[in-house]
DNA sequence: TTTCAGTCAATAAA
DNA sequence: TTTATTGACTGAAA
């Protein structure tokens, strides 16, 4: 019996060790499939992560393209002077000027490709930048370097600390609320306004840039044309050098900082080198003569260039002013006059070298060239190419003429004559569509030309429509046969100043005559402002009362609903209609808008803590702007609740 | 033709 | 002066 009782109680404690046994086992087992798993999910994402870096080294592979074309400038520049060592001896600008030079490759190319590999006779120069130390290194360079490939480490540059978590971001998939929310803290932080920040870094309007900061469409929601600020956003997040030149911008517009030039030599000084070298290099050619008057043409017109550069920088755009030991647009500014003058040289190295080259192209580069407008305003002409923040816009890598509208208005004119001149063909005629549009709006600035006047006697379209074209230029390969006329058309008219002339005094004509007619009392103010465009609707709080009323019952209103609403309020149909895209437009935006916000959605009551019904109540006697605010929170807030999607939100 | 995305630009608000 | 709002517009897609 005992015995018995022996060998049970054995077997229990075998039958308990045992169980233990397993349950270690089993525990074993999870954590090696849990260390297997993530031991997967870390190799899948180093193989996602080496996926991505061959295609950025392709794509790379790709740009060097245009490195070769850099390096080729480079030379060019290189043959002008070597044949002249004293040009370097006796001007001292060019070790300067070659550091500008470079530092605009080093802009454009990145760190990682010397110049001294392809150009021994710039690195053999003392490439040094005594007064600012952090611009000729690693700081500011090295930030901007990747301006042209796509979202590299990220880690080197560093513009804001959140930087280093936008590190693992997939570019495909940006989280536009913090993007947002950064930049607006960015903004803030800085004193950069919403206007220079938007004309500047993403070619928008005010207007625009509050609407899409404060709003912030998820991206999955936006087309290929709303992600695109957004990738520029985060690119000016990355690069330093950006923000830190914005913030120059900002200041010099406030007349802070009116202009910041290197310590060592200010951009007048490099101007006037640039100045003495080319004439230098003139009367070597004159002495040569070995090409006939087309160089010498073309080293005078950069001469002439210079001294007119010279003579509307210094008074109007840059007055003295402190280092401020980073790299400025005092330095870019001359830089990207070095790189136009490169350009030239090019341009008509070319012109020489392959005559062969399409007649058209030829014509149409000499008429650009006449083109450089004879009296620019320095304020309007100068205070714009201070901004060199441009190649944030170009979001994948781009050829060379990417960079073309970074350069003051005048150097551009080589830009489009290389691209045709490359492709040699009429019929595979290729425009810069970014910088025709980015020189029209110059041209147009600086004649005071509006773009109404514009658009109906050169485009034969409405001020809307040119305004849309001249902001938002699809890139040649993307127009359609239409759409390229007007590109024709704008290039036509840039190329032949006489019709630029021509426009400037029909307008002139034009507000002249109004004035007159103003001052003689022919024409009342109102009668002048009716003349030239309709007034602004503005809807009464009654109206839009009636409307969202109206709204709530039909979102979708037929044809004969809008005709009812039109006339009992007594507006036109279009405006109905307009108003109903509008709002539907609008909720569906402010209901993507406010999860991302208020992402958890734990507490919708704690920005709506009333019912709809209550809400909609106190909307009708708040501000509008509260009105609108207030119901798309409750709105969003209860559809989130009941399950509903946002695109729902207009049904509901 | 309607709807929509995206935007401008006049105007209001801060 | 800067920022936000909003009626209107363009061009594309359905």
């Amino acid at each position: 019996m005992g015995m018995e009782m022996m060998v049970f109680s054995s077997s229990d404690d075998d039958v308990q060790r045992l169980e233990e046994e397993v349950q270690r086992l089993q525990r074993l087992l999870q954590e090696v499939q849990e260390r297997t798993a993530n031991h997967i999910a870390l190799l899948q994402q180093q193989l996602a992560n080496k996926s991505q870096d061959i295609e950025r080294l392709q794509a790379r592979l790709q740009s060097q393209q245009d490195y070769e074309k850099i390096k080729t400038e480079l030379r060019t520049l290189r043959a002008l002077t070597a044949d002249q060592p004293h040009v370097v001896s006796v001007c001292s600008p060019p070790a300067d000027v070659r550091i500008s030079a470079e530092s605009e490759l080093h802009h454009f190319y990145g760190k990682e490709e010397p110049l001294s590999e392809s150009c021994p006779d710039i690195s053999g120069l003392p490439v040094e930048n005594s007064g600012s130390p952090s611009s000729s290194s690693s700081s500011s360079s090295s930030v901007s370097l990747h301006m042209f490939l796509k979202e590299e480490s990220g880690s080197e540059g560093g513009g804001l600390q959140a930087q280093d978590e936008d590190e693992d971001e997939d570019e495909d998939e940006l989280d536009t609320a913090r993007i947002a929310q950064l930049v607006r803290a960015a903004l803030q932080r800085l004193s950069i306004g919403q206007r220079v920040f938007g004309h500047h870094v993403l070619g928008l309007s005010q207007g625009t840039v509050s609407d899409i900061l404060a709003r912030p469409k998820p991206w999955s929601k936006l087309t290929s044309r709303g992600r695109e600020p957004f990738l520029r956003m985060k690119h000016f997040l990355s690069d330093e050098h950006s923000i830190h030149t914005l913030r120059t911008i900002q200041d010099t517009l406030r007349g802070l900082v009116p202009w910041v030039r290197p310590p060592e030599m200010s951009s007048d000084q490099v101007i006037r080198n640039i100045l003495d070298q080319s004439r230098l290099e003139l009367m070597d050619v004159d002495s040569r003569s070995p090409r006939g008057d087309s160089s010498e043409e073309v080293i005078r017109n950069i001469l002439h260039q210079a001294q007119h550069q010279m003579q509307l920088q210094p008074s109007e755009t840059r007055p003295e002013e402190e280092d401020h030991g980073k790299l400025s647009p005092g330095v870019q500014t001359p830089a990207d006059f070095v790189q136009s003058i490169i350009r030239k040289v090019k341009c008509e190295m070319d012109e020489d070298t392959h005559p062969s080259a399409s007649p058209a192209s030829q014509a149409s580069m000499s008429r650009s060239f006449q083109m450089l407008p004879v009296a620019p305003e320095p304020r309007l002409v100068c205070v714009e190419p201070l901004v060199c923040v441009e190649p944030l816009v170009c979001v994948e890598p781009r050829p060379l003429v990417c960079v073309e509208p970074l350069v003051c208005v005048e150097p551009l004119v080589c830009v489009e004559p290389l691209v045709c001149v490359e492709s040699g063909e009429d019929e595979s005629l290729e425009l810069d569509t970014l910088s025709i549009t980015q020189r029209v709006k110059e041209t147009l600035i600086i004649n005071s030309i509006g773009q109404r006047v514009f658009g109906e006697e050169v485009l034969g379209l409405t001020q809307s429509s040119v305004s849309e074209l001249l902001s938002h230029p699809k890139p040649w390969s993307k127009l359609s046969l239409k759409g390229k006329e007007n590109f024709i058309r704008m290039h036509r008219w840039l190329s032949d100043p006489p019709s630029v002339q021509r426009l400037t005094t029909l307008d002139h004509r034009a507000r002249l005559k109004r004035d007159s007619l103003r001052t003689s009392g022919a024409l009342d103010p109102a009668g002048a402002v009716e003349a030239v465009k309709r007034p602004r609707v503005v809807l009464s709080a009654q109206e839009k009362e009636a409307l969202r009323a109206e709204y709530q019952l039909e979102p979708y209103p037929s044809p004969h609903t809008i005709e009812r609403l039109a006339s009992q309020l007594g507006l036109q149909n279009s405006t109905i209609s307009n108003w109903f895209y509008n709002h539907r437009s609008r909720i569906r935006r402010d209901g993507f808008t406010e999860p991302a916000q208020t992402r958890s959605f734990q507490s919708p009551a704690s920005s709506s803590p009333v019912s709809s019904g209550f809400v909609f109540i106190k909307l009708e006697a708040g501000d509008p702007e509260m009105e609108e605010d207030t119901e798309q929170h409750t709105r969003v807030s209860v559809a989130v609740q009941s399950g509903m999607k946002a695109e729902d939100l207009d049904s509901f």
